[in-house]
DNA sequence: TCAATCACG
DNA sequence: ACGTACGTGATTGAT
């Protein structure tokens, strides 16, 4: 079998790749989407093609590049975005890691490389495979010559693949007519004039007829719409030009030598380095195998016996800079300590040394926090310090909360990335070391030196990390938000966990029977209706009902085909029966599967409790999230999913729940920073703001607010506290576009200072980069500098956004440590035990009601001073469905 | 592993 | 003209 040779693009593959993926930035702010998305579709295609050689071509634009003449008559070739612009070197970077041929050659195109390249690998006896973004390719598409055409979707890249045959088909010219079309059709993207009023269409039947341009030319008189016949005369010079400029060189001067194109080692160290750098976590594994624990300078310690461990322990110091620590993971392997004078000191479980002797032996460093501690995710330590009898244990520095708080939109921040991001070293990560599972097997299977090592370093990357990350903290004016409110939030968390919620196990038994049968008979209702069985779960079964067997219209909407999402089903209610079944069906599905089930699964058999992990590093904005179970989206707006808060019950008889909920606490906060007196002076007053704002938007007097001019005022104020737009407020509400545009610049009539506090927001963004809350909490915005206009747009909302959800998201973190502090101080039984980002929910010792009451209010009202004030709802109840 | 859907603030 | 509201997590089917 013939070898073969891919040749790519690398210009026109880039950008297809940079628009087909969303904006990503590594952690030294680097935009790296369009390396991402070449190397996928790089990937790929090497995976499908196995060609022996391989070669990528770049435009060089130089003083004689051939379009340059034209370029300038015509005005500007449509630039690339910036940061499209800073990918080009980082991509070459990569590639030649890996070893990969890059030719570029001046005066000439990608284009033209690609085509000489592959008429000298026929030559030779070699398939060439040319892969570009876009069609000019076509044109050398031949009988062996396959050209490949990436498309990216969503993340997805399939290819349109192309042989000579093909090109005919799909478009009735052959590959050099294609060339010809080009000429008469012009190409505003390579800017190629083409002949005016020549469009596609025309131009492929013209040549269809005539098979070239020069024929066409003579036959002009001849040609159809009349237009392109006097077009066709009159601009028959700019046809030849662009025939010029559409036609690829195939014989520009190139040494031809297979040898240097042969594939080589492109998985190898170096190229590794970079992925890791660019935080290409999927690619990881196609570079695995090349990660040893590496050393640092650091000296690593073994320790196994508890007289060690006790002359480590005894040795300790009470100094400022502190040591930095970790427990091996999930797995309590040991424990591994840093500090430059002592090294690191991985002390190991053994036969000789449990767990709890090295927490015995500990004990000192752990109890007392003048030893200051540098830790790494401890709100895992403080539950297994805990579960050794510690009683309050706290770490003064963690590693994890720090990386998030100077870059909340990491995708993790695990300790690799740490070493990475603060740093600047690169450090194999515990999937790199241990594997996909991390699994204690695979630790005991390195050797003791390797363990040592894997452990210790972390250790020493804690310790390290935290002096710069402290600089960077002063830097931002985040110390206080560090220390006073996210480091205190750690236990308040903790102890959440560790309490949990309570649920009545016989009610939701009930409630999981009751939505079963009416799953059951729903079904068959919907069944009888389609005329068929089907899997009523699948959106895409269910498209082909509705939509083909049933004919109802609805279009075409999602990537894949028809969207039947709730809004979509909605307008189609009274068409047919089976909708509103359906929408009733989806309803019940969710609540018996997510819900009825997903908590069953997760309740404590013993204690008939539920335990939700919270995340306090997850958003972008500075709300914790809650998972297995996620306790923030428990049902309530519609009755028969609120009625599922009746299975959450305080721990005992002795106790029962104080909810207590922020009342519009976002519009409050945008009344603040925007300083706008309307606003202020309604919140001030604690008015119905929905019922002001619709008097205001819609003219009419106050008392005289219609309920459905509420309620559209209502989805106005939201508008405005996401980053507003006509097309969405208008479907939203259902009303024209023209409508929504009016409402929303009538708002900004009676609320000017908004106006200005969201073109300043946005304007300060651009500048600096980032925005930030009232708190100093930051999130870069690198989407603002985007010339894509999308991702720009979707910057500029999340810029207006951000400040107004993440300050409030600050406001009940500081309520919550005040809460949390003033119930232990009182030695308060009353416990909290949930947040659900502007409620709290607290399981009240029930002889504590009132005081408890109190604090909360007290606690939470007062936790900012804006200037307009926090009001707080509490309500009691012996269910959470009661308390609401 | 992704896309679609839907639950919450 | 562009495509269309901010922030999350769980389940399901399809690839």
């Amino acid at each position: 079998m013939a070898e073969k040779i891919m040749l790519i693009d690398g210009n026109s593959i880039i950008n297809r790749a940079f628009y087909g993926v969303p904006l990503l930035t590594n952690a030294e702010g680097r935009h790296t989407n369009g390396v991402y998305g070449f190397l996928n579709i790089l990937f790929k295609l090497l995976g499908e093609e196995k060609p022996e050689y391989l070669a990528v071509a770049f435009d060089l634009h130089a003083p004689t590049f051939r379009h340059k003449t034209f370029t300038e008559y015509k005005g500007t070739r449509k630039g690339m975005p910036p940061e499209l612009r800073e990918q080009m070197p980082l991509l070459k970077d990569v590639l030649q890691s890996m070893h990969i041929p890059i030719f570029e050659v001046e005066g000439f195109e990608a284009d033209d490389i690609l085509g000489t390249l592959s008429a000298l690998a026929e030559k030779d006896g070699i398939l060439p495979v040319v892969v570009s973004g876009d069609r000019d390719l076509l044109q050398i598409a031949g009988e062996k010559l396959k050209v490949r055409i990436p498309k990216t979707k969503g993340g997805r890249t399939e290819t349109e693949d192309y042989y000579a045959a093909d090109v005919v088909e799909k478009y009735g010219v052959t590959p050099l007519e294609f060339i010809d079309v080009k000429a008469l059709m012009g190409d505003s993207s390579d800017n190629i004039p083409g002949v005016p009023g020549i469009g596609e269409k025309t131009a492929i039947k013209i040549i269809q007829e005539y098979h070239d341009l020069e024929t066409a030319i003579a036959h002009a008189a001849e040609i159809k719409p009349k237009k392109a016949s006097e077009n066709l005369m009159e601009f028959q010079e700019q046809a030849r030009l662009s025939k010029y400029l559409a036609t690829i060189i195939r014989d520009m001067p190139l040494e031809w030598n297979k040898n240097t194109l042969k594939i080589g080692d492109m998985f190898n160290q170096e190229a590794y380095e970079w992925i890791k750098r660019l935080e290409f976590k999927s690619m990881f594994s196609r570079f695995e195998g090349n990660a040893p624990v590496k050393k640092t300078d650091a000296v690593y310690r073994l320790v196994s016996t508890k007289e060690e461990a006790k002359s480590v322990a005894n040795a300790l110091e009470k100094a400022e800079t502190g040591y930095g620590f970790i427990f091996d993971g999930e797995e309590c392997r040991g424990l591994a300590l840093y500090r430059p004078n002592l090294g690191g000191v991985w002390i190991e479980v053994s036969a000789a040394l449990s767990m709890a002797d090295i927490l015995e032996i500990f004990r000192d460093f752990f109890a007392d926090d003048a030893y200051i501690k540098i830790g790494h995710d401890t709100k895992r330590d403080r539950k297994l310090l805990r579960q050794f009898g510690y009683d309050e244990p706290e770490v003064a520095f963690d590693t994890a909360i720090a990386a998030y708080i100077l870059n909340a939109t990491g995708s993790s921040y695990e300790y690799d990335d740490i070493s990475r991001s603060f740093l600047n070293e690169s450090c194999p990560s515990a999937e790199e070391v241990l594997g996909k599972g991390r699994t204690k097997k695979a630790f005991l299977a390195l050797s003791a030196e390797e363990r040592t090592a894997f452990a210790a370093r972390q250790a020493e990357i804690f310790f390290r990390a935290k002096s710069v990350m402290e600089e960077s903290l002063r830097e931002n004016q985040q110390e206080s938000l560090f220390y006073d409110i996210e480091m205190p939030l750690i236990s308040v968390l903790a102890d959440m966990e560790r309490y949990g919620i309570k649920v009545d196990k016989q009610v939701l038994l009930t409630y999981q029977k009751q939505l079963e049968d009416s799953l059951q008979g729903i079904t068959d209702e919907i069944f009888a209706l389609s005329g068929e069985e089907f899997n009523l779960n699948s959106p895409k079964q269910l498209g082909v009902i509705l939509f083909e067997k049933l004919g109802l219209k609805g279009g075409k909407k999602t990537k894949t085909g028809y969207s039947t999402a709730a809004d979509v089903l909605e307008k189609l209610r009274h068409d047919h029966p089976i909708v509103e079944k359906i929408l009733y069906y989806r309803q019940l599905a969710k609540l018996k599967s997510t819900y009825a089930d997903g908590l069953l699964a997760v309740m404590d058999e013993k204690t008939e409790k539920i335990y939700s992990t919270f995340h306090q590093t997850i958003t972008a904005t500075g709300r914790i999230s809650s998972t297995e179970p996620n306790l923030q989206n428990i049902p309530v707006r519609l009755e028969l999913g609120r009625e599922l808060r009746k299975v959450f019950i305080p721990e005992s008889e002795e106790y029962c729940f104080l909810d207590a909920d922020y009342s519009q606490i976002e519009l409050r906060v945008l009344a603040h920073i925007s300083g706008d007196e309307t606003l202020i002076d309604a919140f001030r007053h604690n008015q119905d703001i929905h019922r002001i704002t619709a008097s205001q938007v819609f003219h009419v007097p106050f008392d005289e607010v219609t309920p459905l001019q509420r309620s559209n005022a209502k989805a106005v104020n939201f508008g405005i506290v996401y980053g507003i737009g006509s097309f969405s407020l208008s479907q939203d509400l259902g009303i024209t576009r023209k409508e929504a545009e009016q409402y929303i610049a009538a708002y900004f009539t009676k609320y000017p200072k908004i106006k200005t506090y969201m073109e300043k927001t946005i304007a300060d963004a651009t500048e600096k980069g980032y925005v930030s809350t009232l708190w100093h909490r930051r999130r870069a915005m690198p989407e603002l500098q985007s010339g894509n206009f999308v991702q720009r747009s979707f910057g500029e909302r999340v810029a207006m956004n951000m400040p107004i959800q993440g300050s409030a998201a600050d406001i009940i973190k500081i309520a919550m440590v005040k809460v949390h502090r003033a119930l232990k101080e009182g030695g308060f039984r009353s416990r909290l035990i949930l947040q659900v980002h502007d409620e709290l929910l607290i399981e009240t010792y029930k002889p504590e009601k009132e005081a408890v009451s109190a604090i909360l209010k007290e606690n939470m009202e007062q936790a900012a001073e804006l200037l307009v004030p926090l009001d707080v709802d509490v309500h009691e109840g012996n269910s959470w469905f009661e308390a609401k």
